[in-house]
RNA sequence: GGGCCCGUGGUGUAGUCGGCUAACAUACUGGCCUGUCAAGCCAGAGAUCGCGGGUUCGAGACCCGUCGGGCCCGCCA
């Protein structure tokens, strides 16, 4: 008999069935059993009355959770199941046993772990629903951003993750043993999807970038996934975060609808995306700190994690937003790529996307001319010679472009209100961790 | 890199003015139970309290060292 997800067997009532899957619970009441079968999409409950149709399952001395077994049966509709389905009159296959105790329960409602726990056992964590959702949630937010460009015109491309030259602004990069050469992993495409411009116009990519910075905070790692978007043609930086507005409606629209059982699963406080995000720029919002938190943050190059705090506060306040857009960052805390405001020295035509309070995109206008850029890299320090294939780019004809990064995690953690960066990460990568 | 904090059965915790035969929950094993769905009830097994040294009649607890980890800040397209 073919086998059927689990998802599909409400809609095959009064016919029998096969599904496959892991015990996700066995639950022995004495006179009827009850079989939780867990697959890949869902779970769906099996219930007997009659042992001997479980012999399969008793015969083999411990055989526990985690199990990997078919189970047919006839589809009854049942009030009192989960799913008002469940099967009945069953026939189990075992594939692989499994008798040892599990390093954490997966058959709880949530999993009781300390983050480094869980961490370590992700092999197997990561197969708990609360924490599988969080990750097809991933998958949606991924499916939304390439459905929302594609429809746009816009091009996806792979650029490589083995790069030759190191220094892009002052991230610390990984240096790598290239056949005796040095060479780096990529701490972002910046370089590449600008190139890119030239050949598609508008183009995006999915991929991990590298940071090699030893922070130890709950929401950075020095691998993850950066959602990128670089277009052609742009006025400033307000055509790019227009188009960074639609994105992300686009993502929550896509998670909306074909994600509501992982959604709803998680608890997840959907935000509404408002038609135009309210924006403040960069010097405002500091004045904005010192009239509503007495702290003087004006001078400083950057705002701090708790400055973002206090800005999504007023943006939620003010504007009812769980999104706030701060513009014109100073050109000094900006990469050399970065066009400059032509209206206001010292500022740049570069924007930061807050998501209830923490930094989600980092995006901006780029320099276009050729000059602009030898002149960049001068007042930067930078030697020319590193970025002579990128510049080359430049020599031949760019238009005004931008372009806008998504921290694929970040807008995770933000989303489902997690904690820590990590737990919206497969397999995370920081300080002290590189297993599993 | 700076500051603060934490390491106790598989897992999560309690025990911290030194008196422990190390407690509770959950997972695990066995038994009972005909509608569970975080099942329930009963019983059982499971920890030389991260590691090393010290103080003491006596250390899970106090001191020193060490290893591992967490949080905040910094650093960070």
């Amino acid at each position: 008999m073919e086998r059927i997800p689990t998802t599909q067997v409400s809609q095959h009532i009064g016919q029998r069935v096969r599904v496959q899957g892991w015990l996700h619970a066995l639950r022995k009441l004495g006179g009827v059993t009850f079989v939780v079968v867990r697959d890949g999409w869902g779970t769906v409950q099996a219930v007997s009355e009659d042992e001997t149709e479980l012999t399969a399952l008793s015969e083999t001395a411990g055989l526990g959770a985690e199990t990997v077994l078919a189970l047919e049966g006839l589809v009854v509709a049942e009030a009192q199941a989960p799913g008002g389905v469940e099967l009945r009159q069953l026939a189990v296959e075992v594939f692989t046993p499994v008798a040892e105790t599990l390093p954490l329960p997966l058959n709880k409602r949530q999993i009781k772990a300390s983050l480094p726990t869980l961490l370590d056992h992700a092999v197997v964590a990561n197969r708990h629903p609360a924490r599988r959702a969080v990750f097809r949630l991933a998958a949606g937010a991924m499916a939304g951003f390439r459905a929302t460009l594609n429809g746009r015109g816009f091009t996806e491309i792979q650029t490589p993750k083995i790069v030759a030259s190191a220094t892009e602004s002052g991230s610390n990069v990984f240096q790598l043993d290239y056949f005796g050469r040095p060479a780096y992993l990529a701490q972002s495409p910046q370089f590449y999807k600008q190139i890119m411009v030239g050949v598609f116009e508008r183009v995006f990519e999915v991929g991990p970038v590298f940071r090699a910075e030893p922070h130890d905070t709950t929401r950075h790692v020095n691998e993850y996934v950066s959602l990128d978007v670089e277009f052609g043609f742009v006025a400033n930086h307000f055509t790019v975060m227009a188009l960074a507005r639609d994105v992300i409606a686009g993502i929550l629209e896509t998670l909306q609808t074909g994600y509501a059982a992982e959604l709803a699963l998680l608890e997840a406080r959907l935000p509404i995306v408002p038609a135009a995000i309210p924006h403040i720029h960069f010097a405002e919002a500091q004045e904005l700190i010192l009239q509503r938190h007495g702290v003087d943050v004006r001078g400083e190059p950057d705002l701090s994690p708790q400055d973002e705090r206090w800005l999504g506060q007023w943006a939620q306040e003010e504007h009812g937003s769980d999104f706030l857009f701060v513009t014109g960052y100073p050109m000094v805390k900006r990469p050399f790529y970065t066009h400059p405001d032509p209206t206001r020295p010292g500022y740049s035509n570069s924007f930061d996307l807050l998501f209830r309070g923490v930094e989600l995109i980092t995006g901006g206008q780029r320099l276009h001319r050729y000059g602009e850029y030898l002149a960049a890299l001068e007042q930067a320090g930078y030697p020319a010679a590193p970025f002579e294939s990128y510049l080359e780019v430049f020599r031949y004809g760019m238009p005004p472009h931008g372009g806008f990064a998504i921290g694929l995690e970040r807008l995770l953690m933000q989303l489902l209100d997690l904690p820590n960066l990590r737990l919206a990460t497969l397999f995370p990568r920081d300080l002290n961790r590189v297993t599993p």
